[in-house]
DNA sequence: GTTTGTTCCGCAAACGTTTGAAATGGTCAT
DNA sequence: ATGACCATTTCAAACGTTTGCGGAACAAAC
């Protein structure tokens, strides 16, 4: 009994009867007789007996796992996506195989190549910062794999996609600073290769334009670090023309932001206010509260992997889907003047 | 080639020659020509050959696979852990599969009987808070599947273990509290059945002793939650004599009392100081910045990672070996007077 | 007494791989 | 010519499961 292997083999032998009878009253197959069946289902609850996922596996060719890889763990947003992934991944049946790219090109390759090598049967990813190149991932639909992006999407790819609406929440983000009076908004930008950069920023194009303020140039600046706040915003604060609004892409960085202003002495929201992007645990932390466009990531890695598991099970060769996850702005101390 | 399947028997037909041949050839066995094992060589490079895991786990026994549940994920301590977890396994050649209890008893039984329903190798388990039964672990070690618990560990079973010296870290706190001379401590603790909750409020005893303070019962609170922290925290400023210094048990709730604390108007670190346990994002973002006892999760995560494969692999009956991960006190804003 | 049908069960192949044992073909010494 | 010996290759079984097909046993219909 060690290991727990009881195998049909087993029951089969303890029954007297062959390993396909005891296969087919497993399945209540009409073959068998109600006799054999209950002798079969009684020893199976006595003895434990669970059939082994990988002879399966062999068998039937789908491993019921799906792999995913995020660009870090260690980061509120991804591990909320995780976690609804694993939610409805498990309920559905399937394990959930996980690594991590550290924002790292070759190690997204190399965890490609092992969750291919171990034959799951689809695949979730939200790209690293540095990615620019996709033959990976190009790899993995030639073998026939079903692959969803989720976030950080992967443009050149003809995939299913689940992506949180960036530039709805950034321009409602940015149209709240400037109706609470800010005249002349900075907005704090991600990498444009990246969708959520992009649009986050198009959204803070299009809030400007709604209220007919100038969009300048030297009011987008990238950094979406702590480290780059620390060169970048006591820059800010120099200028003759000092921002009066501060729309951040991520929380970190609007974190890091707020500091650096209130060790300047400036007084947050009066001063300079402040919207954030991503919220979570740190949006409650900070004081003032931050404001920040929430983005519901449990809600994505269930959305995520029910269309994974929708291409694995039914091979449809319907057209990609895009599904949009909605954001919300939750006003809090930094900019409610 | 739909679904990357290469198997030896395509290159055992193309070539010519028996499976079995191409088999030994890929393992330079001693049989082999050196001629075949070239041409067997090409083709595996050609046509990208790779073998498949699960006829391999079905023939060895083994699936090179580790299953890890965590009480949750999204908890910055946890996602350094697994962060560590899958940076080591995947080195040493294994996947992690992964599941989160979310604190529930049935929970953890469920992912107890998922990860061995399919057949990992070992598995990684820090408790739920809920959990005082423990016989899903003992069908685990009973099945002969190595066990290692990390940080939130189970006394009652032998098993090898890595912890926190939760207890020193929480003695060096205090003490240090005591330096900046406090006298009359409040220690928020957890939930004395798990041995963090134990140990911490162990190093808080011992340091008051060492300073000749007086022990008393009031001043240990259960406490670990920011919800509690609402209800807890407000009553201890209305004491007549009301504490000087709080160590917490965790940052969450550290931040919460801050935050409570500021708002009824009340100087940290000037009127009462404050520290707290776990780190990580949360004590920067504080302000002041949070004073806390650092642990390694990373660090923690490889140890146990570490252990277990050498258990799988070893199969060794040495004595249950346990690891005890250092911490280190960082002194910020919220304690330095 | 032969056919036809039913009910229940076992055989064997298959999934991809490994591995000890057996077979093949050849060379060499007796 | 016979046996021994070597290098090289193939065979077959095994891991745990599924499933189409064939077979046995029996009863009913002709």
């Amino acid at each position: 009994m060690l290991r727990g292997k009881v195998t049909i083999k087993d029951i089969a032998r303890e029954l007297g009867i062959s390993p396909s009878t005891v296969s087919k009253a497993l399945k209540s197959h009409s073959d068998i007789s109600s006799a054999t069946k209950k002798a079969v289902m009684a020893l199976v609850r006595k003895w434990n007996y669970q059939p082994d996922p990988i002879a399966l596996s062999l068998k039937g060719g789908l491993s019921k796992t799906i792999g995913v890889i995020v660009p870090e763990i260690v980061h509120y947003f991804f591990s909320t996506v995780i976690s609804g992934i694993e939610d409805l991944a498990y309920d559905s049946g399937y394990h959930v195989m996980f690594c991590q790219s550290n924002e790292s090109w070759e190690r997204e390759v190399k965890s490609v190549d092992a969750l291919m090598a171990s034959r799951v049967d689809g695949i979730l990813v939200s790209l690293s910062k540095t990615s620019t190149d996709f033959d990976h991932f190009r790899m993995i639909l030639d073998a026939g794999v079903p692959l969803v992006f989720f976030d950080r999407i992967c443009s050149d790819l003809d995939t299913d996609r689940v992506v949180v609406d960036d530039e709805a929440g950034a321009f409602e983000a940015v149209r709240h600073l400037c109706m609470e009076g800010c005249r002349n908004i900075v907005h704090l930008s991600g990498p444009q290769n990246l969708n959520i950069g992009f649009g986050r920023k198009e959204g803070f194009r299009k809030a400007l334009m709604e209220f007919d303020l100038p969009l300048i140039g030297s009011n987008i600046i990238k950094c979406d670090t702590t480290e780059e706040a620390r060169i970048v915003v006591p820059e800010l604060l120099k200028r003759k023309k000092r921002p009066d609004g501060i729309f951040a892409v991520n929380d970190m960085t609007a974190a890091e932001t707020m500091r650096i202003i209130k060790e300047a002495g400036l007084r947050i929201p009066e001063d300079i206010a402040l919207v954030g992007f991503t919220s979570g645990m740190i949006s409650d932390l900070t004081d003032p509260t931050l404001s920040s466009v929430e983005q519901n990531g449990y809600e994505m890695g269930k959305e995520a992997v029910r269309l994974l598991i929708e291409r694995i099970e039914k091979r449809s060769d319907q057209p990609s889907q895009n599904v949009v996850i909605k954001t919300r702005l939750a006003v809090k101390g930094s900019s409610r003047r």
